[in-house]
DNA sequence: TAGATTGTTAATCGATTAACAATC
DNA sequence: TAGATTGTTAATCGATTAACAATC
């Protein structure tokens, strides 16, 4: 069992990564935590510490091993392979998110859509298919599914994840400004953007305030 | 001067805020910390920190005016009144933010789109018209917007925010995956849905991992 | 009055940062 | 060798949580 790894080196994870396809697309070997950190606004130390939990050991000198590194951070994820998953709430957002072909990089990759709305259902976007809900936990089990995004509105996105649970999901990126109450072995990401609009905004705000 | 408002504070006054908009259209006078603490999932230990911030005194056994509450937390937020919003980049996820009314509960409207696309240039996406880059700064000027949302591809991501900045624009809500350089009187949020994912996603290796 | 709730002060916890030895 | 970089141990910092008095 690995030592808990804290989220906020989880969430750096991903840049580091970005870097590291980068310099193993330019054939570079080797990679220094300095440079990392140059790129990245972050201090070189913190570098360090959030590459030390991959067990991946550097070089004095030299830095770390690129490819082994992007190995090392893939499997922490689980990106190694690409993991299937469904989209709950074909509205604009769902659309946008299923036209989006950037998430295969960060191992997922949407295969379905799925809503209530009969004008929608048996549709296709950018691709890929629209089913009734009431599909839903057949699919999940034939396909061996267990994450779905949520893209539902507000109002109904309680109900819609009682569904994905009842169905055998077991992971739901939510992007709903909804609080989902979930049983223990459910994990839930939720995208909060008005968390993150409250952070510009008040920046923004105190901003002004000064300015007067 | 106020004293500084933790960041993790400030992304939770939005979650206060929703409850306390619901009390007041169910004309609730006063509302509980307790309360708040239940329906979000936090300590009301924590609860009662972050209103402490607002400068709201509540009354014990009674809990918060909620009014009062709701003033104090919009203007701590600078969401008393609208805030107008560029958006550039009019792809599908800028389509669908363009799209989603639901902004104008957090003070922000989007007004305009702009991009580089002349088969997008002088269209109309929900009611909202696309512009010709070349008129951004002229735009921002008039109508003296300051905050501006990024939905360009990463590679322009860079390029077009230098570009914003000249403009006028000192607020960017970034969704691309870039990091952006910017100078120090500019304030960039960034939407990090690589790490959002990337914590959803270990924690269901984790969870795997565990199983085996 | 009794008791629920607020608000303050102190303790704890965890992440970040600093200092410095080890290494190539 | 000299010096850049890693890695470990300790210090700092800031947020969360606990304890408890104050209040209506």
């Amino acid at each position: 069992m690995q030592p808990r790894i804290p989220v906020p080196t989880i969430r750096r994870l991903p840049g580091y990564l970005r870097l590291l396809r980068e310099a193993a697309a330019s054939r570079m070997d080797f990679i220094s935590g300095t440079y990392l950190a140059n790129e990245l606004n972050l201090e070189p130390i913190q570098v360090r510490k959030d590459l030390a939990i991959t067990g991946v050991a550097g070089k004095p000198r030299t830095g770390f091993a690129v490819r082994e590194l992007i190995n090392a951070i893939e499997s922490l994820l689980g990106w190694s392979n690409t993991h299937d998953a469904f989209l709950a709430g074909v509205g604009s957002l769902g659309i946008a998110l299923m036209g989006y072909g950037g998430f295969r990089e960060y191992g997922l990759e949407i295969v379905a859509g799925f809503d209530i709305d009969k004008n929608k259902i048996g549709k296709t976007f950018h691709g890929k298919k629209v089913f009734a809900m009431e599909k839903l936990a057949d699919l999940v089990q034939r396909l061996g599914i267990c994450t779905c995004i949520l893209t539902v509105p507000a109002s109904a996105a309680q109900a819609v994840t009682d569904r994905l649970i009842a169905a055998g999901i077991i992971g739901i990126w939510n992007f709903t400004p909804a609080k989902l109450q979930t049983p223990d072995n459910v994990i839930v990401e939720k995208v909060d953007l008005a968390a993150s609009l409250a952070v510009l905004s008040s920046k923004l705000q105190a901003r002004q305030a000064k300015l007067i």
